[in-house]
DNA sequence: GCCAACGTTGGC
DNA sequence: GCCAACGTTGGC
């Protein structure tokens, strides 16, 4: 049986909550907290060895820092039953979570970083949704041709 | 701080 | 089911 290519994703974080550098110390993490369907159902169909670009949101300048390989898919998010948590749930039911995430693991920062500024002056809506005027998306897909396009720009991974 | 672009909620 | 009001994300 082949392999599956893997597929390509965008995640946002806002580097004060969570950075690239939190997950560089943690090596791995637990994407959790995700309270939009689209992106929920975006996640769900992740596979073991996606690739996903890690984006600094809310910040300056927002952009692409760093690269994750999802390791574990389809886990329950813990946070929806954690009355401390901001993103508990009340109406989520134990015996039918509403909310799932996955984990993954650090692979690294690139040589360069690239800002949505230069982003968008480089591709359209059309390659990639993250350019749309008020997206507000937190997972996004990428295409394998974006994907590789957006890697030649990035340069090499620093581990 | 402003605002665009949604998603969610709740009255009817 | 419609839609107005409200909340959130996130760039600028």
């Amino acid at each position: 049986m082949a392999q599956h290519e893997p597929s390509y994703w965008l995640m946002k974080s806002e580097p004060d909550v969570y950075s690239i550098d939190d997950l560089k110390n943690e090596k791995v993490t637990l994407w959790d907290g995700i309270r939009n369907y689209q992106a929920r159902n975006f996640m769900r169909s992740m596979r073991i060895g996606d690739q996903a670009f890690f984006y600094h949101s809310n910040c300056k300048p927002p952009g692409i820092i760093g690269l994750m390989e999802i390791i574990q898919t389809k886990l329950i998010d813990p946070t929806q039953f954690d009355q401390q948590s901001k993103y508990y749930d009340k109406k989520s039911k134990k015996d039918s979570p509403r909310w799932d995430c996955v984990k993954a693991k650090y692979i690294g920062k690139f040589e360069n970083f690239l800002s949505l500024q230069e982003i968008a002056s480089q591709y359209t809506s059309e390659d990639l949704t993250l350019v749309r005027k008020g997206n507000r998306l937190s997972i996004i897909p990428i295409s394998p041709a974006i994907a590789k396009s957006l890697k030649i720009k990035l340069g090499n991974l620093k581990h």
